[in-house]
DNA sequence: TCCGATCAACGAAAACTTTCGTATGTCTGT
DNA sequence: ACAGACATACGAAAGTTTTCGTTGATCGGA
């Protein structure tokens, strides 16, 4: 099935989520202003992802404009359920105690956290 | 510094985890039970990452020994922080929530889950 | 002591990822 | 209509990861 998305592809995707369906310059300009990309890097990489079936594009303009296939919370999920297979063993859980113990939530974090496991229990 | 672990290298590293320090043949024999590799294969690679520093080696014997340097709590911790910069904005209690809505964990591991919560309101 | 089994080392191929230069086509304003 | 800006496509290089064949050394048993 879909491997997961490499490093920059994740990069592109999250570019994607924040400001919806964009062009490629669209995404250089984001991706820019944190770190030294070529314009024909973004575009590549757009074209390898298409190729790959992670955006889909319209491509009626002359400037195509890329969207995701997966939402961002889908891709969330594969990712935490790749790291959970290849590093813990299969349980959710150990990955969950593992994050909350790495670095301190403030209060308000671990009140989302008690009332999201209170959802579960009722289930 | 020290970048995350490819794919193989952590599923070698996880081996020595669970069997403790290990010969090649001691890993290859886990890791064929799974999967087709060959024997210079896992060879190699444990040179690898010997060269990158991610274990060390006992060559007083004509089999070498290899142990992992980090612990497999320690790599979780790096894997986790990895993933929550790359994918949740930096945010572990937005990766802790997808986490548990991924995959319904059972009654006692939320119970666990719930003492660790307990744990760290308290400081 | 000789043979087969086992070992580490090395090099290299194959696959994948990331990067960008160049070619080429199209649009816009003067 | 022309020039400059801007777009896609393509190919290829460089880096990384994964895989394994071959070579030569060493060990242990017949």
């Amino acid at each position: 099935m879909s491997k997961r998305p490499t490093d920059t592809e994740l990069e592109i995707l999250r570019v994607l989520w924040a400001s919806g369906p964009s062009t490629v310059r669209g995404v250089h300009d984001v991706l820019s202003q944190d770190r030294n990309l070529g314009y024909t890097t973004v575009l590549k990489m757009l074209q390898v992802m298409h190729e790959k079936g992670l955006v889909v594009r319209d491509t009626s303009q002359r400037s195509h404009i890329y969207t995701p296939v997966e939402s961002e919370k889908t891709v969330q999920g594969s990712l935490i359920a790749d790291l959970v297979d290849r590093a813990f063993s299969g349980s959710p859980s150990r990955l969950v105690m593992a994050a909350l113990s790495e670095r301190p939530a403030d209060p308000e974090e671990l009140a989302a956290i008690r009332a999201l496991l209170d959802d579960l229990e009722e289930s």
